[in-house]
DNA sequence: ACAATAGTGTCTGTGAGACATTATGCA
DNA sequence: TGCATAATGTCTCACAGACACTATTGT
C-alpha cells in the first residue's frame, strides 16, 4: 500500500497489575517503590516487561504477580484490563503495557526482597489523590481498575475473590461496603445474598467471633454471573448535561 | 535482574476491528478477504499495523475504519475490546492484536477498492458458524466483540449507536431484539426507554411509513449510562454446575 | 441481665411483564 | 370501513429498601 519496503514498527510489551486487596475494610492496591529510571523513587504499579518472545501475556502477568508480590495463581482472580500504549508514556520508547486486574483475599505484609525494591499495601483513595503522583500513567490505570471491580461487583461473585476460602456473609459485606464505599443493611443483605441461586454456599459450622452470636460459614457457590445482580444504588451518573 | 545483556523482546503491534451494524434486522459484522498470506482468501476481520513508532493506538484504529469501511469517526462509537497476543497466533512473527468494538448505523454495501480485496458485511451468527472458518483468532474476537455489545446494550445507550440521528421507538427496539435475539413487548418497551431520564429526547414531529400510524421522532439524548438498566431476561447463564 | 452480632418476618413502593384499549394514519 | 402501527392504561407479581423482632453467643 505505501513503500515496498515499509516494514511495520516494534514496540515493547509491558505487564502492568492492579491488585486489589481488602486491609481493615479498606480497599488497598499493591504499589512498589521503582529502582530504576524513568520515575526513580516514584510510586508505580508492580509489572514489567515480556521475558521473551515465546511467553503468553498472561503467563508474564502471572509471573509478575509472583516475582512482584509473592502471589500465585490459587485462589486468585485475574482479567484482563485494557491496554494503554500512548506514545511518549515511557521514555524507554514504544512501550505498550496490558493491565490486569487482579483480586487477591486480604494478605499480610507483601513478601519483600524479590524484585521491587520496597512493596507495599496502599488505601486507593490515597493512591488516588492528587499527592499520590504515581509514575507513568499509572494513575489512569488503578482509576480504570478500580471501576471496572466495582462494576463486577454487581453481576458476578467477584466479591467471593476478596475472601479467604470460607467467610461469613457479614464479611462478604464488608467487602461490598469497602469497594462501593457504601452502607448495607446488613438483614436486606443476608437475605439477597442467600436467594442468588449458586452465589454462595454452606461450608461448615460456624466462625467464632470476640463478640456476639457465631455466624455460619459459607464458600463461593459454582455461579460465577448473578441473577439477580447486586444493584448498587447508582444515584449519579451519566452525564449531567 | 537476569543477565546484564538482557533486553526485552520487542512485538509487531495490530489492530482488529469488530464493526458491527444492522442490516434487515440482522446483527452483521464487515469482513474482508486476505490478499496476502498468512491466510490468503480467507475471512478475517479489517484490520493492520500500526503505522509508525508514533501513531496512538486508538488513532490507528480509526485510520483502519477508515481504509477498509471507509467510515470516519463521526457518529460512531469506537471502544477497546481486548488485546490478543499468544504466541503462535500469527505466522509472521510474535504479533499482539488491540481488538476495537465499532457500532455504525445501518450502511448500504461497503467502499470496495481501497485496502482490502473485497469486504462485505457478514450475519454474525453465520460468521461465528463453524463452517465459516475465520483466519488467526478472529473467532475468538468476534464472539467477544458481540458479547460485549449484547452486555452494554443493557446498562448503557449502545442502542442509539446502531440508529442514525434520529429515530423511532420501534427502530431503537430492533435494535435490542436483533442484538439480544428476542422479541420484546412494543408496549412495554416504549414505556421502558421514555421513563429512563436522559436516554432519548423528542426530535422532529414523526416518521412516516408505508403503513400504520406516523411515529413521532427521537434522539440520544446525553445520558451514557442508564438507570435503570434494559435488563434482558437472562435465563440460563452462569456455571449449571 | 446486658451487650453485640446473627438471622427472620413484615410492610410498602416501584418496576417488569402480560395484555386491553384508544389514537392516527392510509387504502 | 378496514387494516396496521403508535401510544396509553391497567393489573399482577417479584423484588428492593426500611425496620421490628427473635436467636445465640460472651461477659
Amino acid at each position: 500500500m505505501t513503500d515496498d519496503e515499509w516494514v511495520p514498527p516494534q514496540v515493547l510489551l509491558a505487564i502492568d497489575l492492579v491488585i486489589l486487596t481488602l486491609r481493615d475494610n479498606q480497599l488497598n492496591v499493591l504499589l512498589v517503590q521503582r529502582g530504576i529510571e524513568p520515575y526513580r523513587g516514584q510510586l508505580a504499579l508492580p509489572g514489567g516487561f515480556l521475558r521473551d518472545a515465546d511467553e503468553r501475556i498472561l503467563a508474564a502477568a502471572h509471573r509478575e504477580l509472583f516475582e512482584e508480590a509473592g502471589l500465585h495463581g490459587d485462589h486468585l482472580h485475574l482479567e484482563q484490563l485494557a491496554v494503554y500504549g500512548d506514545p511518549g508514556r515511557d521514555t524507554r520508547g514504544r512501550v505498550v503495557s496490558v493491565a490486569y486486574l487482579a483480586i487477591a483475599p486480604g494478605l499480610p505484609e507483601p513478601e519483600a526482597g524479590t524484585d521491587a525494591s520496597g512493596a507495599c499495601w496502599c488505601p486507593v483513595d490515597q493512591a488516588l489523590s492528587a499527592a499520590a503522583q504515581l509514575a507513568f500513567d499509572h494513575r489512569t490505570i488503578l482509576s480504570d481498575g478500580v471501576e471496572r471491580a466495582r462494576s463486577k461487583l454487581e453481576h458476578t461473585a467477584l466479591a467471593t475473590a476478596f475472601c479467604g476460602p470460607t467467610f461469613t456473609i457479614s464479611e462478604l459485606q464488608q467487602v461490598y461496603e469497602a469497594v462501593w464505599g457504601v452502607r448495607i443493611d446488613p438483614r436486606n443483605f443476608y437475605r439477597k445474598v442467600q436467594r442468588s441461586e449458586g452465589f454462595i454456599e454452606p461450608a461448615g459450622p460456624v466462625r467464632k467471633s470476640d463478640t456476639g452470636r457465631p455466624a455460619r460459614l459459607f464458600r463461593a457457590g459454582p455461579r460465577q454471573v448473578l441473577n439477580p445482580p447486586m444493584t448498587r444504588s447508582t444515584d449519579a451518573e451519566g452525564t449531567s448535561r
